[in-house]
DNA sequence: CGAAAAATGTCAATAATTTTCCAAAGCATT
DNA sequence: AATGCTTTGGAAAATTATTGACATTTTTCG
């Protein structure tokens, strides 16, 4: 039962299971642009978001409107009690929450890291990093400390499906010393260590680099003891107010640098891409034939 | 002559001394409540600010819309989310890089995305996820798919260091069943699921879902299948303008629900931190003195 | 893999909105 | 105070939006 007061946006969490794939894509299109994108005609809010016009019709009476203008009412009166225009209307990320609501707290100094994370890239040393990364002819090798074996983890499966040669050594030290036996010039390690800095890091970094492997170090905003070896390297900013550090901002400059190697590796990747959707694809349909 | 890029309020103060009494006061009435009041029908519009409907007509086309219809359209443009939100003030990210650089477009996508999630998020269904993460009575599973493992792999990370009883169900779904086994009511399960739904994670749900564990789940802005079968979902942003997804706006709403969660589980964790801390200290002592 | 069910889109009828036209009212000027 | 111009609002015409019925496609379940 739809609470008579609830707001457009509560409406459509609370009935967001009962809705269907198109009825979905609309309420996102709303979501990302609200309420904007629901005070356009039904026609044109239904064009935008790519499904017919009835489908609309039909999902606003879902939500518990009489019909589109009841629901369009609704919206405009939203609009109208937040008072002033879009300019102010999100001082708080999350508006229905008070300012001190951790959600608030938390997005506020994470954003306040992402920013100045990204304000204080090389970008030459970025494009450099990107062009080291697409480098086929070598070994890509990736590693992280405690922490940062997610990131790692997270680092190779997207640079696995970019690119060949990329192996992930895996936190535990023991086996490291089987990698660097193998590692030559023209191979690049991308290394993550954030604070709580691993000795055993930096003493993988030193060998690596004795051999002429290029480095890439992604740490944080007081510089890994890697750094010195470090051929690139990133600082992250990752404190937040809490006992533990955010690693939002590492996450995004990951991000960042896997989306720049996969614009200096295309179109390899796309072929690459293509290959392992169809291997993933036959993996699915391995597993559903004998159920 | 109306600039073809003004916006409405800046058109009405520029032709301000050629309106008529009463289309002044329908001016008025709009910069009062400004856009709301320009959304509505015309003749609501018209009635609200006290003046007849053709008068509204004849004003919006001295102003240089078409129509009533045009005028309404440029409203909703205006109102629309880009440039308004607390990360999108920042033009460039990277301010010594042209603003078509890899580094600002991915930084203003995955922003975007933040925001997106964020401002969707509902704060009782956040509160309600952050207490069920902190039941220590019962065990706390958590799972990820192909991509989000390693997204699971840094909440086990975390959630291991804040609370007793954390298991990590590998990726690798054969193992599952055993897991499943031992699964009771009390227990909860974290599940990560984003685009490439894999239907290994939905059985799983349905399994655990009929067993009386509590489901956590959070997914992409399309909504895993497991949605359905969850107690709370969350959806984050991850589209950008690439082959693949971002996974940035994931991971800073997985460190929001792990500080939530922190943050009602202390002062116990206080305790579990510094005991894990000397453990670790030892740790690094065995490993130092073999060298 | 196939049948049943659900969902989606096309089309047409209906309802609403916007616009135009015109007469009446207001206002300034002589 | 009267005339002519401008402004205003009522009502009808034209346009556009909304909704319901139906056929097609997609999905789900056995």
């Amino acid at each position: 039962m739809t609470n008579a007061s609830a707001t457009v946006r509560e409406r459509i969490r609370q009935l967001h299971a009962e809705l269907t794939r198109s009825e979905r894509k609309f309420a996102n299109a709303l979501l990302e642009n609200y309420p904007a994108a629901g005070l356009a005609s039904i026609t044109l809010a239904a064009s935008n978001a790519e499904v017919s016009t009835p489908t609309v019709a039909r999902m606003v009476q879902k939500l518990g409107y009489r019909g589109y203008p009841q629901f369009q009412q609704a919206l405009l009166e939203e609009l109208q009690a937040t008072g002033s225009g879009p300019t102010q209307r999100r001082a708080n990320w999350v508006a229905e929450a008070p300012e001190a609501h951790l959600l608030n707290r938390f997005a506020k100094a994470a954003t306040q890291n992402i920013e100045r994370t990204f304000s204080n890239i090389d970008s030459r040393q970025f494009d450099a990093a990107a062009q080291l990364l697409a480098q086929q002819a070598g070994m890509l090798y990736i590693v992280g400390g405690r922490i940062s074996s997610a990131l790692a983890l997270y680092a190779f499966t997207h640079f696995q499906a970019i690119r060949s040669h990329v192996v992930h050594m895996t936190s535990s030290s023991a086996t490291w010393p089987h990698y660097v036996l193998d590692m030559a010039e023209g191979d690049t390690l991308l290394l993550f260590d954030v604070r709580r800095y691993e000795t055993n890091l930096l003493r993988l970094a030193k060998q690596a680099s004795e051999r002429g492997v290029r480095i890439i170090l992604i740490t944080d905003q007081w510089a890994s003891p890697v750094a010195s070896v470090a051929d690139h390297s990133f600082q992250c900013w990752i404190e937040i107010p809490s006992a533990w550090d955010s690693n939002s901002a590492t996450m995004m400059l990951l991000e960042a640098l896997i989306a720049a190697t996969q614009e200096v590796c295309w179109p390899e990747t796309k072929d690459r891409y293509e290959r392992l959707e169809n291997l993933f694809d036959m993996t699915r349909l391995f597993k559903q034939s004998p159920s």
